[in-house]
DNA sequence: CGATCTGTTGACTGTTATCAACTCCGGTGG
DNA sequence: CCACCGGAGTTGATAACAGTCAACAGATCG
């Protein structure tokens, strides 16, 4: 049991969608967590699983998939700062399991501290509150993706969408970020067949749009990927960036498109 | 401004998902709410909208729709005694709009209403969160729907779910209600297109699964309608359903079916 | 009674799944 | 060190699925 190790980045996350005081980051820091480390494809959480504590995400991707259906429908990806299973604190059974895309390093915090910090400060229960409206954003807008959009500009969504939220949490510099997933990862989390992703990366690559090779994802042409994925990062909620110049560029960039594309 | 009129509907539907004390019905009975008619295909709540009350549906159906792309995305279905901007509470933009699926009526209640009742009742606060989080959990299964499903398993599945949440709050009789919504609006919900959803429609009728005419949708035979929607009602969160002796049966039947799917 | 929205149909096109085979790479054990 | 193995990526052929367009029928509402 260790603590004020795994409560940065989280503070972090929870900063860019509420205000959190001092006092909050002092009660954060008292944090006491259980790190661990898990590998590709492990299950985090199962299905039915009642957890007494949450899992905080620090190095990797974490995934829900259902795998009742096909080959096991990704619902949502988590990225380091998130905390996927913070609705488990009220006690309901899982529906899914949580599930790690490559490998993972995770803390453990139990629904007992969130449940004291809650009470100790408003302002923390509030950015709790938010970030579970922020998943329920994430989950409408992917459904607006799986629903409207045609395959090869839902993966330039979900793609744009990783990219965005690592710069929110001050990863994926310069362009580029790891994918430790595989192509049948993103082929589940698009509701496509793994083939049709690979023709999809390929089509991607071919455009110029993207390189990925070796386990990263590297952005060429980040204006014209926005632009084909139709990508708003107003959905996600995200206030007060780490990197506002990026945040700014990228608003300005969507704005451009929006305009770009009621000009024809 | 009238009181004690709205409450009913909404409180059957917290108390399906929590446990709800006499106490707390009385704080409901209380609640102070201006009912507002609208007619088909009228928005409720607009896009960017940061309304200070929360609409409660009393007649009718309600969807969130997303009106960027396509033909207008609808991320989620309300039926009477849901409250579909809950989250609104917590004070950020609305990012779709409110839309009626036919005629409605919608009851108005203040957020500082919800406020008050959730610092009194430390039940209905936690009933008021498990109503949001089982609206989420709503969207995970219908991204896993859209993700994973073909569209004639998604139409049935919705038609499963609708009519399921239907009979939770004491509508939905004798295997028949009402279908105000036009096939395009069911096309939206599904992701596919107005003229693919007929062609669905049809051949659900030609199978003997259902009708639908004069506005009225009536299952001809719900097991095998649950069979090929692959419909399991866990994930609703429904706890404790007005009706028992129908909930145990549909629970039966999507037992049955999954040891049927299971033997195959 | 006309205007409009909804439902219906057919022909055609485009997209995506499926199947099967093959390559490439990283590990693991002999 | 190398042979092997399994997972991941890639390719081509084919079939199933769903979208689009255009036209018309039927309902509904003023």
């Amino acid at each position: 049991m260790q603590t004020g190790f795994a409560f940065t980045k989280f503070a972090d996350r929870l900063a860019s969608i509420a205000d959190v005081t001092p006092d909050d980051l002092d009660l954060l820091a008292r944090m006491p967590s259980t790190i661990s480390h898990h590998s590709s494809h492990e299950n985090i959480r199962r299905k039915g699983d009642r957890p007494s504590s949450c899992a905080l995400l620090l190095q990797g991707y974490l995934c829900w998939r259902d795998v009742e259906l096909g080959y096991g429908q990704i619902t949502s990806i988590h990225v380091p700062g998130d905390a996927p299973d913070l609705h488990g604190i009220e006690g309901s059974g899982l529906d899914a399991n949580l599930s790690a895309l490559g490998p993972v390093v995770v803390a453990f915090v139990s629904h007992d501290f969130f449940r004291h910090v809650s009470r100790a400060s408003p302002g923390l229960c509030r950015a709790l509150s938010l970030a579970m409206l922020a998943d329920a954003s994430l989950l409408r807008n992917w459904i607006v993706n799986l629903g409207s959009r045609d395959s090869l500009t839902r993966v330039a969504h979900l793609i744009c969408e990783i990219g965005y939220r690592l710069r929110a949490v001050g990863l994926a510099r310069d362009d580029w970020f790891a994918s430790p997933f595989t192509q049948s990862d993103l082929a589940a989390a698009c509701g496509i067949s793994a083939v049709h992703a690979n023709r999809i990366i390929q089509e991607l690559r071919r455009r110029r749009l993207l390189q990925w090779q070796s386990r990263t994802i590297t952005i060429l042409d980040w204006p014209a990927l926005v632009r084909l994925a139709g990508f708003r990062p107003d959905y996600l909620g995200l206030r007060d960036p780490h990197s506002p110049d990026q945040h700014q560029a990228a608003e300005t960039l969507a704005t451009a498109d929006c305009h770009l594309l009621a000009s024809q």
